[in-house]
Formats: structure tokens, C-alpha cells, sequence
DNA sequence: GAAAACCCTATTAAATTAGTAGGGTAATAA
DNA sequence: TTATTACCCTACTAATTTAATAGGGTTTTC
């Protein structure tokens, strides 16, 4: 399942994405108008922000804006920040790799083999969006 | 993330499958040789029984036994039963189908549009997979 | 008829999630 | 310079899920 945490970073991310100008917008905005508890939310753009995907601003006038364009941000790298590990299981996990404890033979494991395809697949997907793919 | 019983449980099939005969398997051999604990395996493989998948067989010399040839059985269909919905958000799922409260029209939806990718490309794995394709 | 093996219910410790509460600090405009 | 706006940070918590554990049946089959 993916978490309200990711949820609601992509919902920011394609809102500020879809601003006609870059200029700074407040929590308080962004919240409302997607629907997001604001102190959640806060929390999620900080995390974005300390990623290097979002700028702030403070004071009066400020709020967060994209550093990037959207066609210059990955899901891929959305993913990773916001959700974590993009495979289903450590043991396929390009960087966030963990063998299994209970596994002898990685290579010999058919979960490990189903997993591997699924992680691929869906990487394929991500790397085929950009924040631009997926604002309407 | 891959839950144990779904591992576990796709573990075990993998296990049965790679039996020479189709003789019944005790729970204690599979839990054994796989790591798994005897007690949460029980649970899955009673699962799994239910749903069609395996067959069993009580007193002496019993156990579970795939019901179906390992090239039958649809990792799309183990992948349900164990894990549940396939798509990372309800509002893409096929059939685990629930919208979302704070997404006022799914279509324009940016979560929506990049997660029912991943759902089709994930689908597209487990499809082209039956338990016999993940065994070695 | 006893052993082997499946079947079932209930409980629980740990981890994660999705927030809530509450306050602090910095920057901007007037 | 001062009031306001808006970001920043810490700590706590209720609810849920997960991964078992405990313990006791019940049914077959040899």
C-alpha cells in the first residue's frame, strides 16, 4: 500500500507543478485545496524541501515552490525519498539492499525471482514519469 | 512492502511444486527446510487450502498437496489471495475497488494516473508468471 | 486406540502510520 | 522596528497491522 505520506507529496509536488508561475505558495493552499491535514503536510514538505526537491521562502508571500521543472523530477527519485524502497522485498532492493535471514540461496529463492520482475517493471514505470507525466 | 505470509506462503507453493511425486507434505518438513514457524505456517497453508489452492490430508503420512499442476496456478491469483489488492492505492484496484474521500475527480488525479501504471505493470508480471516459472 | 497431523480461537508484542499538540524562529512588508 | 506571516521542530499518541505464540481441540489412518 502506498502511504498518505507519499500520497499526499505527490498531490503537492503536481499542485505546485501546475501553478502558472513559480512563485512561493503556503501550506495553508496546498492543504485545502487537496484535502491534506496542514500539520501533515508540514511535515511532508519539509522532508521534500531537506531533499533538494522543494525551496522555501518565509514570511510574508512565502511558502514552497519547485527547484526543479517538472519535467526534470523523477518519480523514481519521488519514490525513493517520500516511500522508500521501491522493491517489495530488501533481498532485490537496488539501495536499500538486506539479505534475508532466512534465506541460503538468494539466486535459488522464487520469491526472489518474482520480486526481481516486479521491482523491474515497476521501476520501468517510474523512470517513465516525470512530474509533467502525471499533472493533467 | 511483501508481507510474510505472502512470502511464507509463496515459499511453500514454491516447495511443493519442486516435490518429485504429489504425495502430501507435512507441515513440520516445510516449515522446517524453508525457516518459517510452524505455527504461522499452519495458518497460511489453511489459507491457502480454502481458497483453492491446496489440497490436504489428515492422520499418518498426511499433508498439503497442490490441487492443480504448477504451470496452472497464476501468481495473479496467489498474489490475491495472500497478499490482497494488487494496485498500491484502492482507487486503481481491480478488484479491491474503493474511492478515495479526498480526491474530488479521480481522473485528474495525478497519484491516480501514475499508480494505475504500476498496477498494470506489476499485473503484467504476475501474469506471465505461474508457479512453476518462479521455481529453479 | 494411539499417534500423527490437521484445524481453530484467542491473545499479544512490536512496529508503523497518520496524525495532533504546541510552541519556536526567521523573514518580510508596512 | 514591529507585527505578522509562515516556516521549522519536538514530542506524543491512537489506531492499525503484522507476525507470531499459546494452547487446545478433532480427525484420520495405520
Amino acid at each position: 500500500m502506498l502511504s498518505k505520506k507519499t500520497k499526499y507529496g505527490l498531490k503537492a509536488l503536481a499542485y505546485l507543478a501546475s501553478q502558472p508561475d513559480r512563485k512561493p505558495v503556503q501550506i495553508s493552499e496546498i492543504a485545502e485545496k487537496q484535502n491534506i491535514s496542514q500539520k501533515f503536510l508540514e511535515s511532508i514538505l519539509l522532508s521534500l524541501r531537506k531533499t533538494g526537491f522543494l525551496g522555501s521562502k518565509k514570511g510574508k508571500g512565502g511558502g514552497y515552490y519547485l527547484l526543479k521543472i517538472p519535467e526534470e523530477i523523477s518519480m523514481t527519485d519521488v519514490m525513493r525519498v517520500l516511500e522508500g524502497p521501491i522493491s517489495m522485498v530488501p533481498c532485490v532492493s537496488l539501495n536499500f539492499y538486506e539479505s534475508c535471514d532466512d534465506c541460503p540461496d538468494e539466486h535459488a529463492c522464487s520469491v526472489h525471482k518474482l520480486m526481481l520482475q516486479v521491482r523491474d517493471s515497476a521501476l520501468d514505470v517510474y523512470k517513465n514519469n516525470t512530474l509533467k507525466d502525471i499533472i493533467s
